[in-house]
DNA sequence: TAGTGAGATATGTGATCACATTATGGGGAT
DNA sequence: ATCCCCATAATGTGATCACATATCTCACTA
């Protein structure tokens, strides 16, 4: 049980700490967002539990927690898979995040202190460095970092949990958008908007740039989709290389 | 495990299908959305799984969804209780119930068809003998039907999940805010304009409509909780009616 | 050759057991 | 009388086992 870091998620920095059902909860959930697991992807809690080093038990108590986020679907009694959304379902996520995420930008720019500011500006760095690169799992994950370590400055952690449920849901879609390059380029110019109104304290505008950045993505994503649903099927196939 | 209708709920019409932690799951959920939970009780799996005549497993697992919803908190490694919030995050909720009932109830009012016309109506006559007959439980629980019932028009589930995940954060405290006569009247004189606005199509009177419903909640819950902050405090130690 | 059926395998589910940790109560000392 | 410490009880946690059911495989038949 006290392995060491039995749950090693190379890329991403999270800690071992507490319960192993917590742990493997954390691992799954990063995974998630990182873009680990592809949509409707099948799988076994068996399989999870050997992988991670426990047993079935916290694997499952961890899974119904997605479950409850929904990222993991309990098919019946039948199969385990990850979650995928439908091209209307995208559109509520969509709307969804514009609501919630411009509630949290415009208070973040209205509470942001000149600490914040040199913290977002290191973010929206690391973040062009990983556009750059043309890293989608690091660009991924540093987008997701960027984002929240903005709406925390908006001290609304109730507001924050139900916008990562959402990110959580989009995760495993939000590779394909990732790796377009055009997209990457234009998310960018938004975020680069999001950086200036928050240092100009310019709620509005805060708002307007987030708005702008989400739906972006989401035209994007669509594009993606309508133009390659046969390359997302076979993608379930691949994308096994999940155990560490 | 197949003793039939293990969970029994008496008022409210849960339907015993799935596994017996989906059976508990909803149990608990609506226990809590119907105000037998108080904010911050204390209770333990074993004495749960008892009550509903199953082992420990399902229930942690039950437990564990919940968790991730928020509604219960498992502090540290040692006890486990109902969640509750503080002043600051009620008012997260209300912003964040703003933002996304707002959205689906203009939805609703796009989308609504004759025949939602009447059920919306059937329930809107329910709330209004609950509020009559001054029934805090039963009025609270056709409430959130009402509001559901409203939401599904608009045919976004993902953002209906995210919206009943606050409502199960609140459901705890709303027994307060129920239990105030005055209330009782505003709210229904806001559900009024909300289905008058509903029946019209209007779709930005029926997002000035529920954002009057959820202020005015809101209002009146931080009234009773600054009032009687000590009441709530002992309430924690009653509410032991919870098994069945 | 294709469809269908049964047997075999695999998988989710739930109960039970053992353990580590924490809360709790009583007894003793100051 | 009050405070502190230790022993007992209680609680969450995780592993293992047994079971019901869905899925898969392959042989058999039309």
């Amino acid at each position: 049980m006290e392995k060491s870091n039995i749950i090693a998620f190379p890329p991403l920095p999270s800690v071992a700490r507490g319960s192993v059902t917590d742990q493997v909860y954390r691992h799954l959930r990063d995974g998630l967002m990182a873009g680990r697991f592809a949509p409707g992807q099948r799988l076994t809690i068996r399989d999870l539990a050997e992988a991670l080093g426990s047993s079935p038990t916290p694997v499952r108590e961890a899974l119904r927690r997605l479950q409850a986020e929904g990222a993991f679907e309990f098919s019946g009694t039948a199969r385990l898979s990850v979650g995928q959304l439908s091209e209307g379902q995208l559109r509520d996520v969509r709307d969804a995040r514009v609501a919630l995420e411009g509630l949290l930008a415009e208070r973040a720019a209205a509470r942001m202190t000149c600490v914040d500011d040199a913290e977002v500006r290191q973010l929206y760095g690391r973040l062009q460095a990983a556009a750059d690169a043309v890293e989608v799992t690091t660009y991924l994950w540093t987008n997701f970092s960027f984002h929240r370590r903005i709406y925390q400055i908006a001290r609304a952690p109730m507001i924050l949990s139900a916008v990562e449920n959402f990110w959580l849901l989009i995760g495993p879609c939000f590779v394909l958008v990732a790796a377009d390059a055009d997209h990457l380029q234009r998310s960018m110019e938004a975020h680069r908007q999001i950086l200036d109104a928050l240092l100009d304290r310019d709620a509005p505008a805060a708002r307007a740039a987030v708005t702008d950045d989400i739906m972006q993505a989401a035209n994007c994503l669509s594009r993606v989709l309508d133009k390659a649903a046969k390359e997302c099927s076979v993608a379930k196939t691949q994308a096994k290389d999940m155990p560490a």
